[in-house]
DNA sequence: TTATCGTGTGCATTCGAATGCATATCTTCG
DNA sequence: CGAAGATATGCATTCGAATGCACACGATAA
């Protein structure tokens, strides 16, 4: 039926992949010269690495990595596992991650999960391509996954995730900490009642926030804050800042455990219950995504360094690739506050140096 | 120094891979019956086969796709090449294509270039996996990497753009039917004097909407709708709509090629003009990004299924993998307009059929 | 009974690069 | 001058699963 493969004429354009061996005779020497110039391990005279090259860019050779897989066992491929791709704070590390991932000489495989609980469904794929790490965000590892990693000696990495039970690695931000800022900014804004929107029960993310939060109220004076689930979502954070403004003692300071259930707070606030946020309540947002920067949120946030953080998780993992006895170890990297204009400029400190209006920032 | 591998007790864990030979052992069978039964070609009993999985299970073997890879010449990797994954568009693209890769049984190679102009540092690395098919989104293909995969014989989809010199298949939005829509709608709202912010230079998603855009504002008899550059950010839609209403005869009707930038233009509009867009001024975005539905938007814009769109990439790719001689195809999904809030409703029409206000339509 | 077919099994080879080992050449030093 | 070392090269084997081939068995057809 349709003209074979090798048949037409038209050189140059090869249709099968040339290995080595084609490489090795078209210059004339062995097979392992060919490999030893690519892999730049052992022995190989100037002279023959100079003809190895000249032949392969003639025929366009470039090592087969699947090949060169089987029999170093090293795959140079490391599985990042998502659970949620939807939220913007996730894609920022997805790509921070697949920059650090490359720039370390890997390629990533991305396992994009819906949901946590289903990360057992996809471990057979990342094991059946015997990655040489994982990275996991907005994820948590079941414990069955985990033991399959440990078993199977699959160094882990997890981005602003921990895992209680099983030492794994972990990059996190300073949650605890972040919820103490918050606490304590609000509170220098002169609200007397606090409420945190939490995000998804069970992440140490939100949980971390919601410590530091509790912690710091109480240390300066302040009734134990109130608290809604927000689900990490514009729609979670609108309910629960409108559930929490219709009870009877209504908070005057919400701080929400991301910046997109912080938007939908806001949009709540505002259109919703008609108030004036930064005035008659303050909010606080988590992350710094990048809308949280726009005119229609300018939103008071606590930044997290997402690149620093992608890097040195994959700093950890390819160390725990290389020596293979790493001690798991747990990172924290520094936040900090973000101030725009949801939260009511701090009391004592006179109007001073408040952002002008009218000319946006942007331009 | 530290404890060897092999060393300590604990059997059950296995060290080291488990290969089909172990397996094979282990159910007193030959290696070519445990490949069989897990490969599911040619000839094995029930009796053996399920001695096999016994074993395996027991074990805890898996296939090694590497090795599977070698021997097949498939290595069921798809690269996904992506230049922006900052913009949620992609993102929910990216989240749809990993599902449907696979849903196909492949494996999702992720490839994050910074910009199109960098795609052939990166070819060489989806060269070496020997990646079955490539996915491209929000990218274009050099000529020199379009040669690369037509010579080697990989086949490309293009997601959303498409390349005029060769012929690779791909899937996109109907994107002039979009503009044309977009122009219809704003001149039923009564406007008078269109503009257009485009995208990127060179998109074909942008060019195509300009497109139909400007042939359907002129058939509808509008003057030449002005037109500026918004890159497709925040900030490229801000400015672009604010330099717009700095004209001399400013526009009243304002259609932008991409969600976010939308929202820039609205926010400037808004906030930074203070003009109120719905009646003094129309705003069509396109896409249909998550944002647009949140009340700090509500924004009237064009939709694509990005599902749908995934799949059908996937698809193709798949059949070209499959079926090696396909002739390239282009497909086109259609794409329907949701009102919101920032276009004038139509003239004509009574105040018919509003959207009530007060609750939100989140509840 | 013999030829034919559909099953089932194992042996040996294959994919393409890496690498241990033997070997060869050239330095350098005692 | 001979031994030791560094450099350079090729041969043969290896990684782990897939598969062509030969062969064996039982059932059916001629």
């Amino acid at each position: 039926m349709a003209r074979k493969k090798q048949g037409s004429g038209d050189a140059k354009a090869p249709r099968k992949p040339v290995t080595s061996y084609e490489v090795a005779e078209a210059a004339g020497v062995s097979q392992s010269a060919v490999s030893r110039t690519f892999s730049e391990r052992g022995y190989v005279s100037q002279e023959t690495r100079k003809r190895v090259q000249a032949a392969a860019r003639k025929l366009g050779f470039k090592p087969n990595a699947i090949a060169r897989s089987l029999i170093t066992r090293r795959s140079r491929i490391i599985a990042v596992v998502m659970a949620d791709l939807h939220y913007s704070f996730s894609v920022s590390i997805l790509h921070q991650v697949c920059r650090a991932v490359r720039a370390a000489g890997y390629q990533a495989l991305l396992i994009s999960v819906p949901s946590s609980e289903e990360i057992d469904d996809y471990m057979p794929d990342v094991i059946a391509y015997r990655v040489d790490g994982i990275i996991i965000t907005s994820a948590l590892l079941s414990t069955k996954a985990a033991r399959l990693c440990r078993d199977r000696d699959i160094p882990v990495v997890l981005i602003n995730r921990q895992v209680t039970d099983s030492g794994f690695s972990s990059v996190s931000a300073d949650n605890v900490f972040a919820g103490r800022l918050a606490a304590e900014t609000l509170a220098e804004a002169g609200c007397r009642r606090l409420a945190f929107v939490a995000g998804l029960r069970e992440t140490s993310t939100s949980l971390d926030r919601e410590a530091g939060f509790f912690a710091r109220a109480a240390d300066l004076g302040q009734k134990r804050p109130l608290r809604r689930d927000g689900f990490f979502t514009y729609d979670g954070g609108y309910r629960a800042a409108r559930d929490l403004m219709r009870l009877k003692g209504p908070p005057d300071g919400i701080f929400c455990a991301s910046d997109i259930m912080a938007m939908g707070a806001l949009d709540a606030l505002r259109y919703d219950l008609g108030l004036k946020v930064g005035e008659d309540v303050s909010v606080i947002g988590c992350i710094d995504a990048a809308e949280a920067a726009w005119k229609s949120f300018e939103l008071t946030t606590i930044v997290v360094d997402s690149a620093a953080m992608s890097a040195r998780a994959v700093d950890l993992l390819v160390e725990q690739i290389d020596k293979h006895d790493t001690a798991p170890r747990r990172e924290t990297l520094p936040v900090r506050l973000v101030r725009r204009k949801t939260v009511r400029p701090p009391k004592s400190v006179a109007s001073g140096p408040r952002a002008r209006r009218g000319e946006p920032t942007i331009a």
